[in-house]
DNA sequence: CTGGCCACTGTAAAGGTTTACATCATCATC
DNA sequence: GATGATGATGTAAACCTTTACAGTGGCCAG
């Protein structure tokens, strides 16, 4: 039964009593194959144990049931939350994830290209904004391939993530809401596509409420902590505060929080401060921060399932699928000190 | 250059004008070819842009390199720093990452060992304090496989991970300094072998100071957020109270932490608290926390490099690598209320 | 009875690689 | 100059699977 060498489709074959092509036949497409016969190959399957040697079979089919899944930085707590939406609808359809991070190189991003080819994997899943291949590479034809979290700069990738207008929306509708009419948007910049998007759910959410655009309110930044900290002390060198600071992300309202308390003001009750991400921190932090959350795992559930349709290319691929943010209210945001409603 | 079909061994061949065995030894046996056939079979693979194609060479080795990293569950933030240990570790060595988890699901265990066997993957690397396969298949001859985090149960696994006695006792001397002597271990269990360990750190250091140890101070506990409250009940319910509280683990920390502020104590400065892990919120609690921190990165490496060299068989594979953890010193100790340091 | 169709099954080739074995040239030794 | 050792290279089999094509037998219609 344990055997040391694994079952072949040739021990099944012998077993059933049928040829080797009998036996994949009742495997892959078993309408062809007559019930009775079928009904013994499975038994002879059951008493060997026999699983397919993936390798000669892809070798055979010159494509393999792997998904290469590339980030810029596997160690950021918000890749894990999207791999478990990967993994498990790749595995409920029979497929393996593999691995890799670039670490923002392209020359790794090269190497993962040549694997991806080595290995003859089926699709490729991109967590970058911009392509890990260097230029050449990414003029010559990519493999199938799903962005994921934000659009994948060069190439006419579909992708998977959150619809930051909207979510960016939320946010800023809930602090005109609570009675603010100040309100700096903080992490303007163009290194990602995706904090463009929030902006412009800030433009949106202003303009539906009749509040004219200060521009002097639209603050740079990169995401970083450190970017938040930054644009605070530029905001404090001029007169006109705002009472209330919407973060392009959440490491950003770190910056900004740690920035308000070091010149000890109380938040909410002097500023109020969103973020956007929902890292698992956002909860930590004093006070617990308001933010607009990824729904981490469907993203990576849909951007899993929008590959493997593309791969049996039933249908166009979309080029988008956005989903639904939704707001999570901690207790960042309160009215504006002058505020009616308190 | 770029053909539609990739090169394979055989155009490489054909371009060096000898035998694909040549190509063949060439690559993987250097020293067995003359240097100007070599040059010539490198001129080729470069023009061609030619790579191995890692599912026919899987097949005829009947070993494939691709390490199957299984975890309970991918999700845990603790998981992505490892990884990036051990997917560094892989590629270096020309190794691929699989990953799987289990949820705990015997059957999902089962399926993934399976998975092994079908893509021939040459090791596997486990995050589970158990084995994840039912017990038929514990029984059974496993592949190559290192534990990562914590011992494997039942199977002569070698792993790595960290001295948790020696964190323990970094901790409680820490807190023995400060002047506690009245000093909580929270998290005793037999769920995991780490925690026995740990409280054996917590004993030594007792005895180190010449502290009797108290039986009523070691309260159970499985590591949850809830057991940490749970058992904080449970010692409010006695009249002699411990000065400071030391955890298992962070998640036990946070229990304890919510648990005194709930009651309106003060840390600090009534009761001072320690925990285990570093997770990524702890430096984000209120206060941020003391804690022992698992140097994950290097975790990974370590187990990675162990299962490789394993794999090449040099060597018998030590049994354990224990990596010495840091004391990360945060705001949730202080000395004793009644302590004579302040 | 013949021919044709159908449902099922078998034969064999192909996919790209590694490596045992065979071959061949070269060179040192006596 | 014959012999054998050495080093470099080629030939061909094997790894396991899928699938085009061919074959078989049964059955029905003419």
């Amino acid at each position: 039964m344990s055997n040391s060498t694994p079952a072949t489709i040739e021990d099944v074959a012998r077993i059933a009593e049928v040829s080797i092509a009998t036996v994949s036949r009742a495997i892959h497409m078993p309408e062809k194959v007559a019930k009775s016969t079928r009904l013994k190959v499975n038994q002879a399957i059951a008493l060997t144990g026999y699983t397919t040697n993936a390798m000669a079979r892809s070798l055979r089919l010159g494509r393999s049931n792997m998904i290469l899944v590339v980030a810029p930085d596997i160690g950021d707590p918000n890749f894990s939350s999207i791999l478990v939406g990967l993994e498990n609808e790749a595995r409920a359809h029979g497929y393996g994830v593999l691995i890799g991070h670039t670490q923002n190189d392209a020359q790794r991003g090269l190497e993962y290209l040549k694997f991806f080819n080595s290995y003859q994997a089926a699709g490729l899943i991109l967590f970058t904004g911009i392509l890990p291949f260097g230029h050449q590479a990414a003029t010559a034809s990519l493999p199938p391939s799903v962005g994921v979290f934000e659009p994948v700069f060069n190439g006419g990738i579909p992708y998977v993530g959150v619809d930051d207008v909207e979510g960016a929306r939320k946010a800023v509708d809930l602090l005109i809401s609570e009675g603010h009419r100040r309100i700096a948007f903080i992490g303007d910049s163009n290194t990602r596509l995706a904090y463009g998007r929030r902006r412009l759910g800030y433009e949106a959410g202003l303009a539906a409420a009749g509040i004219p655009l200060n521009r002097q309110m639209v603050l740079d930044g990169d995401g970083t902590v450190e970017s938040g900290r930054l644009a605070l002390e530029q905001l404090f060198m001029r007169d006109d505060l705002p009472t209330a600071f919407m973060c392009v992300n959440d490491q950003t309202a770190l910056g900004v929080t740690l920035g308000l308390k070091a010149r000890g003001y109380e938040i909410p009750d002097d500023f109020s401060v969103t973020g956007f991400d929902d890292v698992p921190q956002a909860s930590f932090m004093t006070p617990s921060l308001t933010t607009v959350r990824q729904p981490r795992t469907a993203i990576g559930k849909h951007a899993m399932a929008l590959l493997l349709d593309m791969l049996s290319d039933r249908a166009a691929p979309e080029t988008e699928i956005l989903l639904r943010p939704d707001l999570v209210v901690r207790n960042s945001v309160g009215p504006p000190p002058d505020g009616k409603k308190r």
